[in-house]
DNA sequence: TGCAGTAAGATGTTTTTCGTATATATTGGA
DNA sequence: TCCAATATATACGAAAAACATCTTACTGCA
C-alpha cells in the first residue's frame, strides 16, 4: 500500500508535471485562443495551447502566470485554475500530467505577437479552431464551457475589458460568448443591479452617434452574486 | 525558455504527484469527513485526507478511485475532481503536488472502519474537525463549498443516497449540508419540479407514521439544470 | 452654417415566471 | 383516537423577460 508514511518517493518514477493555459480575448467580435505551433515529435506541426514544465520552486500559478506571460506580454490577466489531466497516454514521450489554466485579457493589453520568434503563435476564433496537439480540444472545450458559466454569475468578465468601457461593450461580450442577442434593457438592468459596476464622469467620443457613459467595475477580482 | 520543444524532461528534478481524496458521507445527521490518522513526520498524529501517490500506469481518476476504496470499501462512489494544490512549501519534505478529489456514497453502502487495520481511520463531522496535516483544511474548505453550490444546480446528492428514499431524506440532506431548515412543500415542488427524481411504486415501512413514497433518480450521474 | 437623417444611448411599463409563505387534509402505527 | 410525518393547493411578491419610445451627437448635404 502507497501510503505517504511508508512510500520513498525518491525510489520510484514520477510524472512530469506542466501547465497549459488557455488564453481567452475578444478580438475582431470574436472570442479568440492563442495557440502555438508545434515544431517536433510529437504533434509536430500541430497547434497547442502555450504550457511547460513547472519548475521546482514556483506554484501552479506562478508556472501559469510564467507561461502565460511569455506569449502574450500581458502582466495584469485574469488567471483561474481549470482543471488536471493526467491520462497516463495523453502526451507519447512520457507521463505527462498537466494543470491546465485558463486566462482573460482584454486584446488592447495584449502585445503583438511578434513575427521574430522562434515559434509560431497565433490567435484562433473559438469557433475556429486548428488540429490541436495532445487533449487540447478537451481542455479548450472544459475552459469555455467554465467561462460561458461563470459569465452568468460573476463579474469574470472584467479580465476582458478595459478599465472603462460602455455597457454596450460588455454586452457584445456576453453576446459573443453566449452566441445569441440579448436585449439591451434588460442586460443593463441586470448589470447594474448587480452593484459590480458603476459609472464614471467619462464618455465615449468620436462615434458618429450619441457618446455612451463609461463605467468601471467596483472590484477587479471576481466577485460571485446570485 | 522551457518549452515542450526543446526541454529534456529527463534532466531536470520532478515533483512528487499524490491525490487526496475528500471522502463526505451522511452519518449520524450530520455531514462526515474520512480522515486518517498520521503515524510519522510530517504532522505525526495529525489526521490527514486519505490519499497516495499517482501510479505511472494510472489515470487520476483511477489514483483517486483506488485510494478511497482501500479506505472505505465503496466501488460505486461519485468521484470528482476538485483542485490541485501545488504550493512548493505544502510538504516540508519535498515537492508534492496533489490533485485533490471529492467523494460522495450513502453511509449505508460503507464498510465499517476497521480496528485491525494499521491506520487509525475515523469519520468526523465537518463542523467538527481536529487539527489537520498539510493543507488539508483549505481543501476540505473548498471541497464543502463545491458539494454545496453543485446541491443548488445539479442532481448530485444522488451520491449521498440509497437507491431508493423518500423526499424527506433528500430534504434532510440538503438541510444537514445547507446548515439550515428548509419549507418541505416547497423543497418537494422544486426537487420534483427539475425531473430528475421519479416515484417507484414502493413505500417506506416499519415507521410510526404514513408511509411515504419512494423515489429514485432517473439517472446516476451528474445532470444539471437551471 | 444649419438642418435632416442616422446610429446608438438611455429609460419605463407590462407580462410572465419563479420562489416564498402559508393551511389543511391524509395515512398507518402506537 | 392521538400522533407524526406524508401529501397537496393557493396566494403573494420579487425577479426576469418582453416590448416601445425618446434622446443625443455626429454626418452629410444644401
Amino acid at each position: 500500500m502507497d501510503t505517504k508514511e511508508t512510500y520513498d518517493a525518491s525510489k520510484f518514477e514520477k510524472p512530469s508535471v506542466t501547465v497549459d493555459v488557455l488564453f481567452f480575448t475578444i478580438k475582431e467580435g470574436m472570442l479568440q485562443v492563442l495557440l502555438i505551433k508545434r515544431a517536433a515529435w510529437p504533434y509536430d506541426s500541430k497547434w497547442a495551447l502555450p504550457g511547460g514544465f513547472v519548475r521546482m520552486n514556483e506554484s501552479l500559478d506562478e508556472a501559469a502566470q510564467r507561461e502565460i506571460c511569455e506569449e502574450c506580454g500581458v502582466k495584469n490577466l485574469y488567471l483561474e485554475q481549470l482543471y488536471t489531466f493526467g491520462d497516463p497516454k495523453r502526451d507519447p514521450r512520457t507521463r505527462v500530467i498537466t494543470v491546465a489554466y485558463y486566462a482573460l485579457a482584454p486584446s488592447t493589453e495584449i502585445k503583438e505577437v511578434q513575427e521574430e520568434e522562434v515559434r509560431e503563435a497565433k490567435y484562433f476564433s473559438i469557433n475556429d479552431l486548428p488540429k490541436l496537439a495532445f487533449d487540447h480540444k478537451v481542455i479548450i472545450e472544459k475552459g469555455f464551457e467554465r467561462l460561458k458559466s461563470k459569465l452568468g454569475y460573476s463579474n469574470i468578465v472584467f479580465g476582458l475589458l478595459p478599465k472603462t468601457f460602455p455597457l454596450s461593450e460588455v454586452q457584445k461580450i456576453y453576446e459573443i460568448i453566449y452566441g445569441r442577442s440579448i436585449d439591451k434593457r434588460n442586460f443593463r438592468k441586470w448589470i447594474l443591479s448587480s452593484g459590480l459596476v458603476v459609472s464614471t464622469d467619462k464618455k465615449s467620443a468620436g462615434l458618429a452617434h450619441r457618446p455612451a457613459l463609461l463605467y468601471r467595475f467596483v472590484k477587479n477580482e471576481v466577485v460571485t452574486f446570485k
